[in-house]
DNA sequence: TGTAATTTTAG
DNA sequence: TAAAATTAC
């Protein structure tokens, strides 16, 4: 191979349209060729082997390949540890340059630093961009230069700073000319070379509909309506670009908005304070001398806890890897506060059901709900599932949907007295952070 | 995006 | 006396 060729490393970014990365690649670049490693480290950790997340990746990759297909050009696909690809990979193309956009997670900003060592070691350029989130890093910080750890003045800070320039689209379809041409397909490895069962499964649509933006004050906190994005997934994978969602809502809906700064918000506190990922942000809070009762743990996952509205919550997460926001926060206080186990526990739960899943905004929601994070709940700040319940789900149109037999003599009776588990939590907590 | 207990106020 | 406001956790 003696034609030198510029590479676009595709992570969290499963989209030719409006992808920083590849935008410039293609600018600056002929023969660009887009990239996917299926990460061995990450795959065989997952313990579910029909994962749909892993198949939502491997159908959005298909598609990216039909794309450039239909350009006469064509998608890499690789499987391994990403160290060991690129040590391949330069044996196998002459590089010239390889592009890629920011990923926060601690477990990337290491591999990251790594591969772009190496590449850097063979005279190859390394060039990294913004593009999963509008404001990163220091782009948003107090005056004196710290980071943000309360969101409202993040969020004022966040929207003053905001100008259309963070929010152009890149237009990258301008320059797909300069991808990579050639007249054979690479083929997709299969599901099962990757160890994972093929699965067959509803995803949330990537559609931003209008009447769930515009409506998303009034509806947002009532389960039984339709009235969430359900673009989660997409914003995780990059299969929507937060520009292009961001630009729709902007003039509609402030509430809708304040959800994506939440999102970078969290963004910001992984990168600014990785420890996070396994230690409470407030550090007295790892003093907190948890019951984690692996029976009531279990009862909880399965959906079986006597309250009505934490089992709807855990069912509709089992069967369908999605769970209401206003749910998540009811089932997250109680696994935290009523049955007392690590906020840990709960958020390795998620993270294995949720197809949303996303490191930063789960552990942020976790530790908020669990009271030991950034602008988290005060501890006495304990949810009544009765009372959410009541508020949230007055017809019970939620609940009967995924807690059928409730009303029954088939439905388990609480597994917690709400008044006992209540005074016992403020005990426990009190206890831990007396010296405060 | 908290709840429950207690106190104050309107009528 | 019930609703509203306040307070403590």
């Amino acid at each position: 191979m003696t034609e030198t060729v510029s590479i676009c490393w595709l992570r969290r970014d499963l989209r030719l349209d409006d992808n920083a990365a590849l935008y410039q690649a293609l600018l600056e670049n002929k023969n660009v060729i887009p990239l996917f490693i299926f990460d061995r480290d990450i795959l065989d950790k997952l313990p579910d082997k029909s994962d749909k997340r892993v198949q939502f990746i491997y159908n959005e990759l298909a598609s990216i390949q039909l794309q450039l297909k239909e350009m006469g050009a064509t998608l890499l696909v690789k499987v391994g540890d990403p160290m060991d690809v690129w040590n391949e990979l330069i044996k196998e193309w002459a590089i010239l340059s390889v592009y890629t956009n920011h990923d926060f997670e601690p477990y990337a900003r290491d591999r990251d630093i790594k591969v772009g060592a190496l590449l850097n070691s063979q005279g190859i350029s390394f060039n990294t961009y913004k593009d999963h989130v509008i404001f990163e890093k220091e782009e948003v910080t107090k005056d004196d230069g710290l980071p943000y750890t309360v969101f409202t003045p993040y969020s004022r800070k966040w929207m003053s700073a905001l100008t259309p320039f963070y929010y152009m689209s890149y237009p990258t379809s301008k320059y797909f000319s300069n991808f990579y041409k050639t007249s054979k397909q690479i083929p997709l490895p299969d599901m099962e070379s990757l160890g994972f069962i093929k699965s067959y499964c509803h995803y949330p649509e990537k559609i931003i509909n209008a009447d769930v933006i515009k409506q998303y004050t009034d509806h947002r906190n009532f389960p039984a309506i339709n009235g969430t994005s359900k673009l989660g997934l997409h914003l995780r994978f990059g299969t929507l670009s937060i520009r292009r969602l961001l630009s729709y809502a902007l003039d509609k809906n402030q509430t809708f908005v304040n959800e994506l700064i939440w999102r970078d918000f969290y963004q910001q506190i992984l990168w600014h304070f990785p420890k996070v990922v396994t230690h409470a942000f407030k550090k007295d809070y790892d003093l907190i001398e948890w019951e984690n009762d692996e029976t009531l743990y279990k009862k909880w996952c399965d959906g079986m806890t006597g309250y009505p509205l934490v089992d709807a919550g855990m069912r509709e997460l089992n069967e369908t890897g999605f769970m209401h926001n206003r749910v998540r926060m009811v089932v997250a206080s109680f696994l935290t506060k009523h049955l007392l186990i690590d906020w840990r526990w709960g958020e390795a739960y998620f993270a294995e059901k949720l197809l949303d899943f996303e490191l930063a905004a789960n552990n942020g929601g976790w530790q908020w709900a669990a009271g030991c994070g950034t602008d988290a709940a005060p501890y006495f700040r304990i949810f009544s599932p009765a009372a959410q319940m009541k508020k949230f789900d007055p017809q019970l149109l939620y609940v009967k949907k995924w807690v059928p037999e409730y009303g029954t003599d088939a439905y388990p009776p609480p597994i917690v007295d709400h008044d006992m588990a209540r005074k016992r939590c403020l005990e426990v907590y009190r206890k831990a952070l007396k010296p405060l």
